[in-house]
DNA sequence: GTAGCTGCAAAGTATTTGCAATTAA
DNA sequence: TTAATTGCAAATACTTTGCAGCTAC
């Protein structure tokens, strides 16, 4: 474990959830200041790969975050925030199948709307 | 309506669930060859915009297809191929509120697994 | 000491923008 | 005619790769 690691999973554990790979970067840089974005993505992509952090994708940016139990996101569509939602509407255990012969081994639900906080500002 | 968009919008019914905007140029030329593929981008903006087709993320790849009622998607991780699923498990109307207050608007779904061919090839 | 990690610079993909030429109405 | 649309080239954003130097063990 190297000080760049070290650093990239702190600041994916201050991030919370949905962090791209600048915001990252940017919380890595207060931990070890010479990192480089590359390596963060790097390290990311490995951490991802031995399942310690988990990716998705919202508008075309790759979005991380400590890995967790199952949950879902309610994304605000005015700050782009992302918060976790620990409800799960989805029954459909590994295993199982969906329309013709799919075989389903996961799935991925996002909650669109805004935030508390965007509420107030935009009416 | 310019023979460029109608080649677009062909286009993109041809292609049906998922299409990324490299398969809708390709099928656009076959209609408008010297279609180029920034008036592909541009022409999906305006129809996304306009609310004749809707667009999704999969991967960090945008994906487009004629808009429809609603409905969800089963991508298979093998081939990256989409089909439709007109399930759906989420029962949030918009307006609904979720979690700490946050206001729902509209929801995504994604079934992750196998399609049927590819179950075959990989056991 | 050495295998693995890092940083830089450069390359690669997906997408957007500036602008002059073309086209539809 | 004339405003809208197009295509090219260049710019941008995000991410990956090549390589030589550095670090942890």
């Amino acid at each position: 474990m190297t000080k760049a690691r070290l650093a990239v999973l702190q600041a994916v554990a201050e991030a919370g959830c949905g962090a791209d790979a600048r915001r990252v970067h940017r919380l890595a840089e207060r931990v070890y200041p010479k990192i480089g974005l590359v390596t963060v993505y790097r390290t990311l992509e490995l951490m991802v790969r031995e399942g310690w952090v988990d990716r998705w994708y919202e508008g075309g940016v790759a979005r991380y975050e400590l890995a967790r139990p199952h949950h879902h996101h309610l994304v605000c569509l005015r700050c782009r925030s992302v918060v976790p939602w620990e409800d799960c509407p989805v029954n459909l255990p590994p295993g199982t199948k969906v329309g013709a012969g799919f075989l389903v081994t996961a799935h991925r639900v996002e909650i669109l709307g805004y935030c508390l906080a965007c509420q107030e500002v935009s009416g």
